[in-house]
DNA sequence: CGACAGGTTGACCGTTATCAAAGATCGTGG
DNA sequence: CCACGATCTTTGATAACGGTCAACCTGTCG
């Protein structure tokens, strides 16, 4: 232990190039480059609770998270809070006003203890402009986003609160195949601000889901999916 | 009239160059670099009610409005049609998909006569490559569309048809400023399915709104706002 | 002029938010 | 390791909100 004030004690890799490695956008490339970025990338760490970014203040970094959990959320006209999403080591977020000038409209917080390496907006406009493929990798996230995003838009324009925590559930059961049983990726307090109803709603919907059959209730956030193909004609 | 069967018949321009010039992205190039993005580019017009692209079909170009309006919707699970956004002259589509190797998951409709310029995908990427500026610009749209949508979603998630509908209202008025007065830029059925109402509930708010002296109805689609700080405070 | 899509109005009812209160769970400090 | 408080979760009662269906208007266009 000599006296390791970084935030990666557990293995003995440089936490700039375990994040680089981890990040899609930079992960194609080799060498020099590569030196290149991590010596523009910093690294920083958040308590649990503590505020990355907030509404309104200049957005001039990437950040990419490490390890960790950051919950990204916004502020409605009527000041209610409504999840955005959740971003898991490998994600990254900041980038909404990089590209332009202006101020982030959400907020960034971290849910647990979480390590984030940031690049610095003019270094990321360098590095972009000399290594194109980076580009290519940001658009192609930016129209997953992008997609998703209008998708979430659509199912909170078009569907009953029923059918949205239907295709929620049936979307978590699918990074878990095989076993038709998960953990919940949040409280049920923030999937219910992610899928625009209230616990109480939420609450009882999943109670209806289950007395007809379709899922189960377990302990410690876990959901056993009993019949999906129904889940899904809800 | 030396049989000119391209779509631009009204001003003497080379159609693929007013296409260039209209668009953000290209707009800050110049001389060879224009020649290069102008070969790539061909032209091609849409009656009124053709589908210029469907959910499901492969992207594979992308597509910048020179002369018309286009409208593009989803469609939700459950059948149910959302407007998700216009495009008039400058505005592009068909980007999403274009970066990775995925299908249509929108449908893009001529709700007039329309003139498109189209660019391939391989073209574009390789143009992206060779002009990383190009990327930038992309990314600052793609950002600055991520942030409207989520703004959107956001919207749907938490707040009510009446605030949607003022908010859609404030959001006309931005771009006529000074005259409190201007046209709906679509239906009212469009615009109950953009706000993610029905005709029935957005014509009876409008009333509502009407009645409270808020706005005021005028014939040919056209609203007049009284009291844009009321509104606002709905 | 007639047809048709768009728009309005009314009656009705299902859905979901809200408020209140009790119960479960988690993390923390003693 | 337990106890406590804070927060999350559930349950109940209630009412507002908004969708649906049906009928009727209205303007637009051939």
């Amino acid at each position: 232990m000599e006296g390791n004030h970084c935030c990666c004690v557990r293995n003995a890799t440089d936490p700039k190039k375990a994040c680089v490695s981890l990040v899609p956008i930079f992960n194609h490339l080799e060498g020099e480059q590569l030196s290149e970025i991590m010596g523009k990338i910093s690294s920083v760490s958040f308590q649990k609770g503590e505020i990355i970014y907030h509404a309104g203040a200049k957005a001039d970094s990437l950040y990419i998270v490490r390890d960790g959990k950051i919950k990204i959320y916004r502020l409605s006209e009527s000041g209610k809070e409504q999840l955005v999403r959740l971003l898991t080591p490998g994600d990254f977020t900041g980038e909404l006003a990089l590209f332009r000038e202006t101020v982030h409209e959400s907020y960034a917080e971290a849910m647990v203890d979480t390590q984030v390496c940031m690049i610095k907006r003019s270094d990321l406009q360098e590095l972009l402009l000399k290594y194109p493929s980076i580009s290519l990798k940001i658009l192609a996230e930016f129209s997953r986003r992008l997609e998703v995003s209008e998708k979430q838009a659509t199912l909170f324009a078009t569907e009953k609160v029923e059918k949205r925590i239907a295709l929620f559930l049936a979307e978590c059961i699918n990074s878990d195949q095989k076993i038709k049983e998960f953990k919940l990726p949040m409280s049920k307090k923030d999937m219910a601000s992610y899928l625009g109803t209230t616990p109480e709603t939420l609450s009882r919907k999943l109670t209806d889901l289950e007395e007809a059959g379709y899922i189960e209730q377990l302990p410690h956030r876990k959901i056993k999916i009993n019949d999906l193909e129904g889940l899904l004609l809800i």
